[in-house]
DNA sequence: TATTGTTATACTCTATAACTATA
DNA sequence: TATAGTTATAGAGTATAACAATA
């Protein structure tokens, strides 16, 4: 801890949590699909991210019960957006696979997300790009911690 | 639209949505209250930041209908989060404000946020402080306009 | 008449407990 | 016996439609 608590790092703190927040909450509201819930598309962007994965796997992931994801999967199935395969090593096992219609879902909304966040960010100098950069890294760094 | 896509700045756009995505991510999960849902705390976050408003503004910001936001003010007011009062000068509106409670729990969770991230930005060098402060105005300036 | 908020009703998401199938 | 997933049940969040109070 620090003894002599520095104000500009802590306002430094405090506005990168406030506009991450704030920024994360913009993009979210680019959709592609409104029916999908928030519940749904964080699996699917998951699956999408990292490839198949067990029911209970998920649901750690997303912090919520086996049941909850036993009907978010369900419906996801359903809606022809993730597939359930037989996992051959564990019978146990439900492998969670995302389909086809659930790629272009999720493939959409990033292109939509990306051409909005894109928009903004056209006209930067070169001296923004490269702070933006550096600023990516330093927060990459900090969630793969 | 560009004609030429230039895959540097096209890199820069995804990577920024995908890392804002994830450091908002684990910040959320740094809770003081687990009992609040996403939905309360993200109505009294709101109080705190803009002050008192009309139950049909909230639900306005949140996007959900006003219903919606009448019973998830009456959980919040049963907890003792926030206060109903009389808009004097139309007496249609339903003003909704911060309790002493509320405004504790905010706080609370703030603190231990910036806690978090403040730890996670320590040993920072100045040349990264300063990319950082840059890319901090960047996004300011992205979600205000 | 139009607007603001609440109540009525129905559907979705969530959790815990009980159950089934597999290891 | 232990584990993975599903089903049963109940509580909370959401929406649309109908209603009451106020402008």
């Amino acid at each position: 801890m620090r003894h002599e608590p520095d104000p500009a790092a802590f306002d430094l703190t405090n506005e990168l949590r406030l506009v991450v927040f704030r920024l994360a909450r913009r993009m979210r509201a680019e959709r592609v699909l409104d029916e999908l819930s928030d519940s749904q598309f964080a699996v699917i962007t998951f699956l999408h991210l990292y490839g198949p994965h067990t029911l209970g796997a998920i649901a750690m992931r997303e912090r919520v019960s086996a049941p909850a994801m036993t009907r978010t999967v369900n419906r996801l199935e359903r809606s022809g957006l993730v597939e359930r395969l037989p996992d051959p090593d564990d019978g146990r096992h439900v492998l969670v696979r995302l389909a086809e219609g659930g790629r272009r879902v999720v493939t959409a909304t990033e292109e939509k997300r990306n051409a909005w966040l894109d928009s903004q960010l056209t006209g930067l100098g070169e001296q923004d790009r490269e702070a933006l950069a550096r600023a990516i890294a330093l927060m990459r760094e900090i969630v793969s911690r």
